[in-house]
DNA sequence: TGTACATCAGTGAACGCGCGTTCACTGATGTAC
DNA sequence: TGTACATCAGTGAACGCGCGTTCACTGATGTAC
């Protein structure tokens, strides 16, 4: 019994689901959820739509499987760029904001190379994000209340201010990555890239206790300058 | 020749144009841009689907129609809230901040009461918003300008960091507004309002020059409290 | 070790649906004389 | 003021499409003896 690599040898695929799901991501990375579809799916796969029946109840069980293995995606790119920024500056604040800003480079990094999955993960009926905490893997979503606590821990958040402010820190980057491939998808390039920055840093200067100290502003704005 | 409330007298309408967008704005008001059909709207509207050829080119010229007018709604929208605000308070700084958070308190109560409208509006080829500056009519981007310029000019925002403030501000108010009717549609009623409040205190502490006068502060807050 | 057979995972054909769009047409309107 | 006629704005039927889903089926697999 083979189950990896199957190659669909005969009669039986031996991986079907987990064929038809990448089939259907692959199918949402192009254009967006309103391209999976059970037929394409199937066709893609080299199968046919009937077998599909076998894997999922219909279509809308296919379609939530996209979903979660876009949010995988999105998951997996935040990691990447938390990991590419671990090494320590030796400064706590500085280290925080690092990885704080780490968080919102990695969203908006996915956002930007893979609009079609982006668009599939917060497409009507996605995954509902922080009510049902039960889930033990840490996604998105946790990444970013774990951040926002360290700048609470380090000394540049005030408890005070603590409240919410992941909402208002995903509000922020959330936005910038859809007004980006929405409204104003024609920018130029440079200017999206100030537009990034200086949005960080006034979600930088909101969040800290007063005013924000020269070098950790330089700081962000590196941070968010195009090329790293 | 009538042209106003023709009621589909007999074999000419005397209207279907516009009676064809407002089905359309309708059809999108109820199920999103997903909704807007060429069919549907003739439907609606009691005629052959082929009459409405007459008018459009095809599908998307009715889809595109049916974005205009969603904007339109958008635009009204913040109009009123504005409006709803015009007494002065004899401060120049508490109005121009009074003044900038109508603008946002429009806009997220016209994604929450017209989530089908407002979906239409930023969807995939929706309007580009700053670019084409031909239009003289001044839409709900210009609305936002010219209330950021006022914080400029009333010193409430440095003239060094007014350069891209407006997108800031959009991208805060965009995200909110999206990721409530996204991923956070299940949040309790309290949680998202106290959601609102903070992120448009972050918004404002982070435009603001130095910390934020506990006094504004409070207005701000006040503002975005539910029931006003 | 070999065989019978239940079970599993596919096939192929078909259904009904709503869609966008086109065709030849016809009823209503307005204008020239 | 009346009439002929061009033009305009609709109708009705039909097309082809891709979709989701179901049906009776068949080939492949694995297990009991």
């Amino acid at each position: 019994m083979e189950s990896s690599a199957p190659g669909k040898r005969g009669y039986h695929h031996g991986d079907l689901r987990n064929a038809l799901v990448a089939a259907a991501a692959e199918l949402a990375a192009k254009g967006g959820p309103q391209s999976v579809t059970v037929r394409a799916a199937a066709r893609e796969v080299g199968v046919t739509p009937t077998a599909a029946y076998r894997h999922f109840a219909g279509h809308e069980e296919l379609l939530m499987a996209a979903k979660e293995r876009a949010l995988d995606e999105l998951t997996r790119s935040m990691h990447a760029e938390i990991a590419a920024r671990t090494t320590s500056t030796g400064d706590p604040v500085r280290d925080a904001l690092v990885r704080f800003g780490a968080i919102g480079r990695g969203y908006l990094a996915f956002a930007r190379a893979e609009p079609g999955l982006f668009q599939t993960v917060f497409s009507a009926d996605g995954p509902t994000m922080p009510p049902p905490e039960e889930r033990d893997e840490i996604g998105p979503f946790m990444m970013l209340v774990e951040a926002v606590d360290e700048l609470v821990r380090v000394g540049y958040l005030s408890r005070r201010r603590r409240p919410m402010a992941e909402f208002a820190a995903w509000s922020t980057i959330h936005g910038l990555a859809t007004l980006l491939h929405g409204p104003l998808r024609d920018m130029p390039e440079d200017m999206r890239d100030e537009m990034i920055v200086r949005s960080m840093l006034v979600l930088g200067r909101g969040l800290s206790g007063a005013g924000l100290a020269p070098d950790l502003e330089a700081l962000l704005a590196k941070e968010f300058t195009r090329g790293r």
